[in-house]
DNA sequence: GCTATTTGTTCAGTGGTTGAATTATTTGAC
DNA sequence: GTCAAATAATTCAACCACTGAACAAATAGC
């Protein structure tokens, strides 16, 4: 990923802790509670909850607001005896984040205020395999400028960006390899050089951070989704299998960004032959082609987004051939789920992407392969869900990483903006 | 595991951050440098190097070097122009950690030091399966007594104990389950309840942590390994098959401390029934048993410790059936860590307990698997090494946890010292 | 012996938190 | 309608830990 530092709370200072470091922190520390609480909290309320005094809690929150990034709720009436509180809410036209995605069939823009809440979004459906990336990217860049437009219409600034792309990323904005859409080494910065709002760097942040599309859809269920910040995979199932992996409410990216290829995984050793060299790899028994394939729908040749919405069609309507497929791609998905739980004792399993129409009938074999073969089932059962973002988590979850940066690290923000 | 905070950095203070925190904060920063350099640093230089203040790097540090937990190292005689430099190191009579292991066929205690040397190593091998647990931890409380006392001897101050277990143990320290040790549901705080040192809780610090073999076999690896603070799989081939799991530099325990079951990874999901109730998991194909099996040894019942070695003898002299059996096993372990290659991205897999002696034979198949399977394997090599540490690892691991979470909190120790 | 150089300490200054007192605003009792 | 109780938020002197600069200490080289 490119120039990522991360996207959950504010990282630990590895070298000094000089004076001003205070401040940064609480300013995260309240922000962060502000930010996670479901009713707007008073001051005295905040200085309860994090031991600091109201005093500080004060200070703290005069400098959020003077940044536009709190801002003082409407006074609830009834609220029993004593000076009524004045409930703070993060700002609905602070800072915001734009949230980009390349994908095999569409491009999409969002716009996420700093709250979570989703202000824009723009889906563009085309084919884009047969474009250049050039070309794919130059009508990114239109559908982004849309964005920005709609945003300041609405008082928001855009802090950054983030593009979803479901491929390998590079520490340099570099997709090594996208393999459904056919790209491979596109220099997504360098192709975007022409275009300031999202090439020019301010204040030292990155104003477009490249993410694999299955990071950036857990990331989305992450703060979509109802555990706060729990543990999970989140499988995105689309042309290609990939995950993304959140363990205590943060993204895991591995050493180089490249975690989560759920798909690769090996269930058969001497299966069929998947693309990626290997054989027998979870793909390719419940990749979307194969599970059309199974259904006996294989000719059908149905864009990437009906296909799952016939398949969930067909399934209600009780077909067998179509039952038994799912029944099947369920149970080889379970196999493997069942090895990733075993070896990172999550709790909960999200199914996301194009498996989360078909969540009521993939589930059942899942969760019988689980409780099979996943030794600590016992004691602590797997919740497995359907993801509560659909097509657009990986966009939302791009723009919702831009913002937690900024949630994550206010004084960054403060600073810069004077 | 219980009561653990973690074994790694600082925690980031979820809560609040009160003034005192900075000092804390800054009393782990300075410590962790000295602790990480591989020459005694002066204050100047660590000034330099965290960027914080000679004046602020000289206060901390008298701080550590009142509470024993630094000493100035002897004078070296040349060092060029100015005034010399006063190198700073670990004390070497402060507080200690004592490591204790439970396994089939042995107990072992051992204390290590603050710079981690390990000052003290007893192995008392037994057959343990025939024992009652209350019998076996007797004994081990034995062993801890000794060790103990030899401590004493040394000006150490032991300041913790952590237990390995070959199991799955409780966030309340109850060993779930122990199948090779033949425990289930085995309280150890309780069984330990009538041995003060290992009970009486020290300033909220338990004095005793009980946590998974495989889990502090991998935290023994981190500390005693090449790499500082990298990302690796260490795998346990023992009996059964155990992993740990470290990410960037510290452990990664799952939402209940039971990730790492990597033995029970589905390879063949309709292979082999295992004694887990899975079908096909790797343990059946790359277990202690199932090398001796296909080796043509099943019947030669060697105590767990010498049938390793004897393989590895065999393996030298070039015996076939070995030769083919250490493939075979490499083989099938390789397409289990190809899956969690795959999964976290991780650039190093370390071949520990029973499996380093066999790394020689191991590593070839593994490397194959891993180079046909891996998607990312073309950009990124991953790493296939024998552990450093030997079957001692997860005692050593144990002790050297107790000392991590000293250098991770010094402030705590600090005013416990007075 | 003198100077250059680097280390470590001292000390006034400052930023940010603390704790108590004060002010502000509402409910409920008389 | 007034007053007491209760809760929220602000003010202000004190304090803690870091900062920056000046200074003392200790060595090498000339």
């Amino acid at each position: 990923m490119w120039q990522c530092q991360g996207v959950s709370r504010p990282d630990a200072p590895a070298g000094a802790v000089r004076q001003g470091s205070l401040r940064e922190w609480n300013l995260a520390v309240v922000l962060g509670r502000i930010a996670a609480a479901d009713h707007p909290p008073s001051r005295a309320g905040l200085a309860a909850e994090t031991g600091l005094t109201r005093a500080t809690v004060s200070a703290v929150v005069e400098d959020l607001v003077a940044g536009r990034l709190v801002t003082e709720a409407e006074p609830t009436p009834r609220t029993g005896a004593g000076r009524p509180a004045r409930g703070l809410v993060l700002a609905a036209d602070g800072p915001a984040g734009l949230g980009l995605e390349v994908n095999v069939d569409y491009l999409a823009a969002c716009v996420v205020d700093l709250a979570g809440r989703v202000r824009h979004h723009t889906v563009h459906r085309a084919d884009l395999r047969p474009l250049t990336p050039a070309e794919a990217l130059r009508r990114l860049v239109e559908l982004a400028t849309r964005a920005r437009a709609e945003a300041a219409r609405e008082g928001l600034t855009l802090a950054g960006a983030a593009l979803a792309v479901p491929g390998l990323v590079d520490d340099a904005g570099l997709v090594r390899l996208a393999p459904n859409l056919g790209w491979r080494d596109v220099p997504v910065p360098a192709l975007l050089a022409g275009h300031p709002p999202l090439t020019a760097s301010v204040d030292g942040v990155p104003p477009l951070v490249v993410e694999n599309e299955a990071n950036l859809a857990a990331l989305g269920e992450l703060h979509a989704g109802p555990d706060g910040a729990a543990s999970f995979l989140h499988i995105s199932g689309e042309v290609g299998i990939g995950a993304g992996i959140v363990l205590d409410g943060s993204l895991f990216r591995g050493a180089r960004g490249w975690s989560g290829e759920i798909g690769h995984i090996p269930l058969h050793p001497d299966g069929p032959a998947c693309r990626c060299g290997g054989r027998g790899c979870l793909e390719t028994y419940t990749g979307q082609e194969a599970i059309l394939a199974a259904a006996g729908l294989a000719g059908a040749d149905l864009p990437a987004d009906t296909a799952t919405t016939r398949l969930a069609e067909l399934a209600e309507g009780g077909e067998p051939a179509v039952l038994r497929a799912l029944h099947h791609a369920g149970s080889a998905l379970g196999v493997a789920v069942a090895g990733v739980v075993n070896l990172l004792d999550l709790d909960t399993v999200v199914l996301g992407g194009g498996y989360a129409p078909l969540a009521a009938w993939l589930r059942p074999p899942v969760l019988t392969e689980i409780s099979h073969r996943v030794l600590t089932a016992a004691w602590s059962p797997v919740t497995v869900r359907p993801a509560v973002l659909g097509a657009e988590a990986a966009a939302v979850g791009a723009a919702g990483s831009v913002v937690r940066r900024i949630l994550a690290r206010p004084a960054g923000w403060l600073t810069h903006r004077g």
